[in-house]
DNA sequence: GCAAAGAATGCAGTGACTGCAATATTGCGT
DNA sequence: ACGCAATATTGCAGTCACTGCATTCTTTGC
């Protein structure tokens, strides 16, 4: 059994400058998210997390469009993981079923990442803006993953994309659905159950619920 | 048969005051969406809209709270529909086909404001902000929902609401899922059948898919 | 008509975010 | 080492959404 911490991937065969780069993006995240947490979100200002960061005021738009998407920073890596998982499925699997083991597994990074996701979600769910943002973020999802699921159920389909994005759109519904009972209801139960038990409940017996 | 026009609901009981503030609201909405489709929603000023709609600038933010909710002035009343639908379903109807009668009545309310939407709609896809505050908009007709079929589905069902919340949430992901659909296709299919042909894929056979 | 409640306005901010021009740092060939 | 090109950082000046507060108008109930 291997512990994966990687705040950032290995970064071993990158160049100087890359290296700093990515340095530079974690400081800025860490100086952000400690601020956040001393004094609030909106009492933050971008001056007051360069200058915790080390950096000009400038450059800090340099590493993040707005000062919402450090708080959704492991946003693109999340997404990477779902697809690049979805990817090495067998392709005669059917994609709901696709979908579920690629969701569990960030499921199951976000079970081992409690603590730190506990901070960004009080953030997200406090902060509208924050929260508008992600929401963003995850419809980007939804198009990513009704894309690779598109090609997947290919052109016997051709209903124009609908079922590919009806699919992605439910399982991110059963995922959206089985974080927020985790968080609310204290992370009693284990998340990856928790969605398990979402996709099951969507894939049978939705409608018979009385 | 009675064609429902109601851009305001019926005024006739409402003082000068009220009735002052509901045309103002108005008018600032026109203005605001006038210029929208002119110049775009970035390069339209709050200042110009307030010019246009003829009060002062400030005045704009006591009826709006950011220039994002001018495009999604409708959202509230789409909600209240939709409750007070769910609301006069019979009690012994299965939640999710009380939740599928009741979106299919905005679902036809917007096959008939086609054009107003349309706007709407351009403007909301193109603007990542707006896009953004239309999510968040929709998150909270979620939990609004699921409370309605929470309590519809009573304490049987005691699993600290996530059934509702997965209902709500699937529902609604139906509901764009269609709504998408028939945007891009150019508005081919009627909204109504698209949005019953996305529940009654998520209520049966959405695992089935391959 | 009059006083109290409520709405509209003006003013003076704050702070996120942008374009641009100047400066510093790094990578690479020699 | 050295210099040159590419790239990253910084500073500056500006725009604009949005806010609190004090002031002035408008409506309403009497």
């Amino acid at each position: 059994m291997q512990t994966r911490v990687k705040l950032w991937p290995m970064n071993a065969e990158l160049g100087l400058r890359e290296r700093k780069k990515l340095e530079r993006r974690a400081a800025i995240e860490s100086a952000a998210l400690d601020l956040f947490e001393e004094h609030g979100f909106d009492s933050t200002t971008t001056e007051q997390i360069a200058a915790r960061a080390d950096i000009a005021p400038r450059t800090f738009f340099l590493y993040f469009p707005t000062k919402e998407d450090v708080v959704l920073a492991d946003y693109a890596q999340r997404l990477d993981r779902i697809v690049e998982e979805l990817g090495s499925r067998p392709a005669d699997e059917r994609p709901w079923d696709a979908l579920r083991a690629s969701l569990l597994v960030v499921a199951s990074d976000y079970e081992h990442e409690r603590s730190a996701l506990i901070r960004r979600f009080s953030i997200m769910t406090t902060n509208p803006s924050v929260f508008a943002r992600s929401l963003a973020l995850q419809a980007g999802w939804e198009d990513t993953l009704s894309a690779v699921i598109a090609e997947r159920i290919g052109s016997g389909h051709d209903d124009g994309g609908i079922t590919a994005r009806l699919l992605a759109s439910a399982a991110l519904a059963a995922m959206r659905s089985a974080i927020q009972h985790w968080v609310i209801s204290g992370h009693h139960e284990a998340l990856p159950d928790l969605l398990t038990s979402c996709f099951d409940q969507l894939a049978h017996g939705l409608a018979d619920v009385r």
